[in-house]
DNA sequence: ATAAACTTTCAATTTTATTTGAAAGTTCGA
DNA sequence: TCGAACTTTCAAATAAAATTGAAAGTTTAT
């Protein structure tokens, strides 16, 4: 019934969706945990707060800050370094697009320009037109994705939904 | 140099980057499979081409099927089952889409609503207006991504490309 | 009703991913 | 240059996920 349990909650559910969808559970619960801190959190009081070890918490707020997701912020007359969340929702899921490309669309299109390329031969045989064919449409799709989400990388929010959602 | 050496690569590259974004790597292989294959395979033939267990290849293959990424197929005078993938690779995307907007944005969706009804309280300090503020943004933001998955699957093809991709 | 042909289940095993924490490395003020 | 304050690394431990294969279950033809 107050802010603070909501915050809670979140963090603990979001880290359970973050592993059944691939991404760490204490990477997901130290993005919750920002996402809903107004300021600049340092790793002791992460670790504190979410009860992980030093490791890997330096370990995965290395790895949000990859993303673009978190960003390192100093504090004169402090040694330590704190960490804060891009709070802004667009820009955030901006960030999970262009990393998403990078690791899952980018290496899959790779693949197939490479078949294309080096392997793809011209049997005439049922089995080998549908190799080729499958290979070449799904190429196809794959730029396509690709440019799709080039379109939203800069495409501005409002009209995105605009465009789409009416 | 011919295609069957394409598809053999394809499977097994297909593997290795389904295991990187989360799909397990047997069922990775086997779409890639029988996407590469014009026909339907039993169980048995699938087994004997990726290596995999009887137990590991039919738990995999209803996996693929709960996806609506492949097809059970019957031979006359044949008892076995048979498997085929579904060909089309935009009804391929539009079953991936609507899948993961199942598993990833759904529940997202709800746990939103669920903190929103139940436990955001009114306090005036700024941490807990930075948490509401957090949680009404990012539910608005999942029920527009929702908006914009049924969008997509609603919308034909070349509709979709055409307003986005020129 | 039986048995052969086939599919599904699941406990045990193997593999892979995550986490830990102490040690090594770095930075900075005095 | 030293050492305190802090960050990073990484081998070992733990936890989670995938895989195996034999046993149990199901279906079908006779």
């Amino acid at each position: 019934m107050n802010n603070q349990e909501a915050k809670i909650e979140f963090i603990h559910t979001w880290g359970i969706l973050g592993s059944q969808w691939g991404i760490n559970r204490s990477m997901a619960q130290i993005h919750a945990l920002l996402l809903m801190t107004k300021n600049a959190m340092s790793t002791e009081e992460i670790m504190g707060e979410l009860q992980l070890s030093r490791g890997n918490a330096n370990m995965n707020i290395r790895d949000l800050m990859n993303w673009n997701l978190i960003y390192k912020q100093i504090k004169a007359g402090d040694r330590k370094e704190y960490f804060i969340a891009e709070h802004d929702i667009w820009t955030i899921a901006t960030r999970v697009v262009s990393e998403r490309k990078r690791r899952e669309l980018i290496p899959a299109i790779e693949l197939l320009d490479r078949i294309k390329k080096d392997e793809l031969g011209g049997e005439k045989d049922a089995e080998s037109v549908h190799i080729k064919d499958m290979v070449n449409n799904l190429g196809d799709f794959l730029n396509k994705m690709d440019k799709l989400t080039e379109f939203m990388l800069k495409a501005e929010q409002s009209l995105l939904f605009k465009l789409i959602v009416k």
